[in-house]
DNA sequence: CGCAATATTGCAATCGATTGCATAAAATCC
DNA sequence: GGATTTTATGCAATCGATTGCAATATTGCG
């Protein structure tokens, strides 16, 4: 009879509200949401009735509503930069690690989770996420080269936690891995195993590699080994782009026993196109990369590298956010590196 | 003095709203709305005008409470099952590419994308995302043995799209990959090399897997070859429950000259452990995995794998719940497979 | 110039929830 | 028994937007 039933016959499009609550019940919708929200202002025995009816039919409280009357919001955005050119998309493991890190993080404290990927040239779109109330604040995977972005985002006040390097001049928060002493790590270890002509593979321009470079660096000056510019060699986060340079390294002739590269990714590529040219890992050239994701110790040979605590940081990232969200100004974190010993090193 | 300027001393704590545009514009909040929305209805001018300071004082359209008044929502949760006992997260690369391609095509299509670990047990709590008017629908990735809860979520009329087998009894929609020929091709490739021990590596209880595997028997039906109980091996996708299987599969001495894995991980975690038991690759056994992951060619030796196209994958999986959502009773996708051949199995 | 047609704008109801305040019913007290 | 307190419920305003309808300002036409 009524409209309802002529328009979606199938069944109710139109979802339940808390209306209909009130009226199977027979009580206002002021008791219905008193009840659910468990007050005390309401009968106990009207309560159990209602969230039975509730429960019974499958009923939820509307969050848009909800959020409106309440002025809340319990969302978080999870923005990854993505490079349209590049289409450097999110292929590295490592991002995934971290996007479930963050998933388990965010669900603890009852966060939703809105995953958004952005132009990397188009940052300033992060703002919209907040002005427009879509979301309460936003963590960024993928600091890149985008520091002043990111700098003018957190001079427009939007609640920013960010993945990446700490930095000077720097006016956002940070979680990071200590990428110098990783770095530096990596590299006495190498040395330790009285390797010299150790090559650097990794784009320095972002700054989370430079300081793995600023790491290496360190650890050949304080062992007095002179650095050499021809072990220093660019390459992207693309497996393509590891591919080419090691290959190229080859081409060149130029010889080396060790690498430190600045991810796992880059490491396992490096070791494939190594393997492919007849060099042995670890025993003509050692290597050791960086983040510890899952296949490295599963890798072929077990893959020596410097982990990246991502369990941790996931809920580093939300505390930071949540303290900013309140108010406070907290500083940027630096966790924790350690060197893993595997086999592509000994 | 206000209350707000003591809590936040820093700044506006109170967020932008269009009844500041109205006031400093000199105009009520319904000509802001309008000028907002480019109606013509509005002078020019003014809309100009309007636009203008909006654009200025970064204002942005508060999407709940516009999505109340208009009874809409653009957001679509992805929801990806979380086996608490195994801890099973999104380890799988093929998952975060997916997850990319989801991302994509709800990008395109101007919807939200909220990301929602969720207990595999717990399944019936996806309901409440849609229920509660968090998301408008739901894209499930992880068919797994979900099969019944996902059919009474069906029956609860949530607009639901699952990447997964089509499988009897089915109430719910799936987009998934011919998983029964790229079984076929991945086993006929092998015969063709003259491999006739081939192992199945991959867990049948999951529909998928199930499929590949019909696949592989159809295959050596065809070619008449005996079908050999102790070379199904059991495996989840895990990269450790592959390194067990394949382990013990040694450890017993069976003998084998070719493998058909579920997944490109598996593959890989074959490989290693075959490696380390010096077992040539592909001169002693042939190997062909499943997905056709980003790291496959760059793999050593680059492996030879049957390819879902992932890309296709998203905007079909978001295609087929708009679909849904509009009343439609979509069918069944089934995405070509296609064998990729590197030099895992020549 | 007067009236109709048109172009702009604002008022107020509405979306689905929450909550201060008023009120009705029941319990308690003297 | 009547006054007062306590308990339970409902009314109506509110959150920040949209839009039908009414009202006003402007223009065109004879």
């Amino acid at each position: 009879m009524k409209k309802n039933s002529l328009v979606q016959p199938a069944g109710e499009k139109t979802r339940m509200q808390m209306a209909d609550i009130a009226r199977m019940a027979g009580v206002s919708v002021a008791t219905v949401s008193r009840a659910l929200s468990g007050s005390t202002l309401v009968n106990a025995e009207t309560r159990r009735r209602v969230s039975d009816l509730a429960r019974s039919l499958n009923y939820s409280i509307n969050i848009g509503a909800q959020n409106l009357r309440l002025k809340q919001n319990k969302t978080v955005a999870v923005v990854v930069p993505y490079d349209a050119v590049a289409r450097q998309h999110l292929s590295d493991p490592f991002f995934l690690s971290m996007l479930g890190s963050l998933a388990d993080a965010l669900t603890d404290r009852n966060y939703d989770m809105l995953v958004s990927r952005v132009d990397a040239d188009r940052l300033d779109n992060v703002a919209a996420l907040v002005d427009s109330g879509r979301a309460i604040g936003v963590i960024l995977i993928g600091q890149w080269h985008h520091h002043d972005q990111l700098n003018e985002l957190a001079r427009r006040r939007i609640p920013l936690a960010v993945w990446g390097a700490k930095l000077p001049q720097q006016f956002y928060c940070t979680v990071g891995s200590d990428n110098v002493t990783g770095g530096r790590l990596a590299t006495q270890h190498l040395l330790a195993q009285g390797r010299r002509r150790i090559v650097f593979l990794g784009d320095r321009n972002l700054p989370e590699v430079r300081q793995r470079f600023d790491g290496y660096t360190d650890a050949l000056r304080r062992k007095r080994v002179q650095s050499i510019e021809e072990l220093i060699i660019a390459a992207d986060f693309t497996v393509g782009g590891g591919e080419r340079a090691v290959a190229d390294l080859l081409a060149r002739g130029i010889r080396f026993d060790a690498m430190f590269a600045a991810s796992d990714l880059l490491a396992m590529t490096a070791i494939n196109v190594l393997r492919r040219a007849s060099i042995h890992v670890p025993h003509d050239v050692a290597i050791v990369g960086y983040d510890d994701i899952a296949l490295a110790p599963h890798f072929h040979p077990p893959l020596t590298t410097v982990r990246q605590p991502v369990d941790v940081a996931g809920h580093a990232l939300v505390d930071m956010l949540t303290r900013i969200i309140a108010g406070e100004n907290p500083q940027s974190v630096l966790l924790p590196t350690q060197l893993v010993t595997r086999d592509t090193s000994i």
